[in-house]
DNA sequence: GTGAAAGCGCTAACAG
DNA sequence: CTGTTAGCGCTTTCAC
């Protein structure tokens, strides 16, 4: 497997009777070069066929133009939006991504982070799996003054920025807008609470009923991960238990249609016999029936923020102060929750 | 921005007071090196916090131990399903992936593969766009000697390898089915017959037609996209003719959802006023309402396979002769095309 | 405007 | 088993 050697700058150098560090120059459109050599030597690169050898130039300029990212899954609306509005706003900013995916396994995701800092890249956007509890790995990338993001499933770590959406916000909007449908028995399906998105918007849930003052029956709360087959056991738990709940606030948008499969196999009709709203949506949305009412997470304006924070620290010194950016959210109306007309209702996308 | 610099070899080895070569050897576990050494080595490194550098170990070793891979989409169940195959598979030979999304762009797709050629990676994986029709960047990259596998969407480039599903069969097998089912009027929403997916469902439609001699008429074939709005439109057109068919066969999963949304808008059932089968499915579908039936697309053999495929190629000589790979399909029955209980049923996933 | 010298951090090839 | 030498292809000073 001797492939032939690529074509260097020294090559067009030779060719052009010019030295390697004009041709880079020239190359890079430094304005130390003339405009008229500038032109000869893209000429000459593009007809000799050559193509820039990365590896040496990260390892020279010791930076990679390339930002690292680590989510926990892609098949899934959420990460999948996500992640095409990060590669648009890094490439628009001349950035290249390196995209891996954890598939929620801790050890996994270390083995990521090792590789991205092994690739020097030049800066981590994170949103960790349903299980990362050790910060070490964390703790080290900020040492090695590596700039660091986490993405919607944040964890607090010195000397790192956050971006997360308004979880708890919109928690209490969803519960809110349930009560004002006339609802008192309100369970909640939700995710781990050690992470973020599952405190936060347990949180909320809990504030909006105390708000309200409404009790919260223990056995109405079901703690869980965030995907459909959670969502079928939370309902099947609260089912079996005998006392079911009228509405369900669902604390991802798999688990709500884990709750779906749930209800139509024992004939609980939603949402006649089960009203349901939960957090965040999919592009399929549309065609469930009855469509789901949802809290929106703007997953682009979350990819923008995260890429657009990580650039900012990037460009600063090492005295940059790390932020925590908080998106609002929206709720928008579909087929669940309509119970009372006159809820409130939010405009839609 | 001013980062403190990387512990390196020679930061390990001045430690131990042994060569840089030692070193490394040691790093790699190369069988060089005692037991004790290696011990040894690996313990203050790991104290010093050592990473290895991978632009520095490329630039020496000429090779990246990364394979670059394009493909038009992601947020698309089909794709992200398919990445996760690859990765699996690519992690368990202990490659990395260097993963890009072209977003059916044909420039954004040649910038990719420019860039994943300038990082040197071993090999890349493609998907090419709806639109491309210019090799001239394949045909760059076989001449640079990069392997290069064509996953699904494809093209002829010579030196180049592919992994296809089978395409045709799996079309013929959901015509065939229809017409078992009784139906006559069948029309057929399909791709752009440029790319090889599009060409070869609809070849695989007209051969099922002739094969058991139906008159296909011209008006009931629309090409477009593969998108959900294509299947929107491609309805549109059939239904304002005036002369609609008895059935569709979609060329992808979301063309089909598409015709679900414009059947949906203008009061036509399904699948009692029209009644469909599609190429491809989705996580969802079984909370839609008739959950398609549909050929069933083996994302898991088609990464693996590519992986393999490109793995094999780049262990090989110069000499290495491309295959090409055909993965089959099968039907999975659920709500639709059931009209005939005495219809061929393929078990379903 | 251009170029010479030096070196980024690592591995390959060989010598001991 | 260990070390020496050389160099991967590029960018970075700093002279000219």
């Amino acid at each position: 497997m001797n492939r032939k050697p690529h074509v260097t700058l020294s090559d067009i150098a030779k060719q052009l009777n010019v030295s390697k560090v004009t041709v880079s120059k020239a190359l890079r459109g430094h304005p130390d070069i003339s405009r008229e050599t500038t032109k000869l030597v893209k000429k000459v690169a593009e007809e000799l066929g050559y193509t820039p050898n990365f590896a040496a130039r990260n390892l020279s300029s010791r930076k990679s133009n390339t930002i690292g990212v680590v989510v926990p899954k892609i098949a899934h609306f959420f990460f999948s939006s996500l992640i095409e509005s990060i590669y648009d706003q890094a490439f628009y900013n001349n950035f290249d991504i390196a995209l891996t995916v954890s598939q929620e396994n801790v050890e996994r995701e270390r083995k990521h982070i090792e590789t991205l800092m092994a690739m020097r890249v030049d800066g981590l956007i994170i949103s960790i799996t349903q299980q990362t509890k050790d910060k070490t790995i964390f703790e080290k990338v900020v040492s090695r003054d590596v700039p660091l993001v986490f993405m919607d499933r944040v964890m607090p770590v010195d000397g790192t920025s956050q971006v997360t959406v308004d979880d708890k916000g919109g928690a209490i909007k969803a519960i809110e807008l349930a009560i004002d449908n006339g609802y008192t028995k309100i369970a909640h399906i939700g995710g781990f609470t050690e992470i973020n998105i599952g405190r936060r918007r347990y949180e909320g849930y809990v504030e909006a009923m105390k708000r309200r003052g409404l009790e919260i029956d223990p056995d109405w709360v079901v703690h869980g991960g965030f995907g459909e087959d959670d969502g079928y056991q939370g309902f099947m738990k609260l089912y079996k238990s005998g006392r079911m709940p009228e509405f369900i606030f669902a604390v991802t948008y798999p688990v709500a249609l884990g709750v779906y499969a749930a209800a139509a196999e024992v004939g609980v009709r939603i949402p006649d016999d089960l009203d349901i709203i939960c957090f965040g949506s999919a592009s399929i949305n549309k065609f469930l029936k009855p469509a789901l009412s949802y809290v929106d997470q703007p997953t682009a304006t979350l990819g923008k923020v995260a890429v657009d924070l990580i650039i900012e620290h990037i460009g600063e010194s090492d005295e940059y102060l790390p932020k925590h950016i908080e998106v609002p959210t929206e709720l928008v109306m579909r087929d669940t929750c309509l119970r009372k007309k006159n809820a409130v209702i939010s405009s839609a996308k």
